[in-house]
DNA sequence: GCCAACGTTGGC
DNA sequence: GCCAACGTTGGC
């Protein structure tokens, strides 16, 4: 069991979103990260922790408390040329970019930033460190307890 | 393999 | 819009 931080921007899937999909199931689309890929094909399992996080938006913080629901696949809108995260060097023989589905579990009040900051066990969360833009981080358990409360994945 | 230029992320 | 911090690209 691992712990992950997942960022979203709410304009393209914010935590209701994910709520009011199917399952509350939704496919993580557009990592373009080699690092935050590397992550999910080696060392997520379905069942790991997710922390949902919104970025680049109003009020960037901890929204939601998720799971991982899928085993790695290739992400279909690297072959879209319509989408955004299209990449024409990915071919469908050879993908380059992954995903995973991930599961809301529950929403939570936002945890904004300065909130996280305040907290002095919380720290070393990376993505409370400078610089850090990674889409997906790892969350050791001490920090996930320390927000979820929670020894386990969350579930209630 | 080096590294400068360029692009992206994301909080502010 | 600014800008720090990275990642990627490509000439050499």
């Amino acid at each position: 069991m691992n712990y992950w931080l997942m960022k979203s921007e709410p304009k393209e899937c914010s935590v209701d979103d994910a709520l009011a999909a199917p399952d509350a199931t939704v496919p993580w689309t557009g990592v373009r990260n080699y690092q935050a890929r590397n992550f999910m094909k080696g060392a997520m399992h379905v069942g790991d922790g997710v922390l949902f996080y919104h970025s680049s938006c109003d009020q960037p913080g901890i929204v939601g408390i998720a799971r991982v629901a899928s085993t790695p696949y290739p992400d279909p809108t690297q072959f879209d040329p319509k989408s955004p995260y299209f990449d024409p060097a990915s071919k469908p023989d050879a993908p380059r970019w992954l995903l995973v589905d991930v599961q809301l579990l529950r929403k939570i009040p936002t945890l904004s930033l300065p909130a996280l900051r305040a907290r002095p066990e919380l720290a070393d969360l990376l993505v409370l460190k400078k610089g850090n833009r990674l889409s997906i981080t790892p969350v050791e358990p001490r920090h996930w307890q320390a927000i979820t409360g929670s020894r386990s994945c969350g579930l209630v």
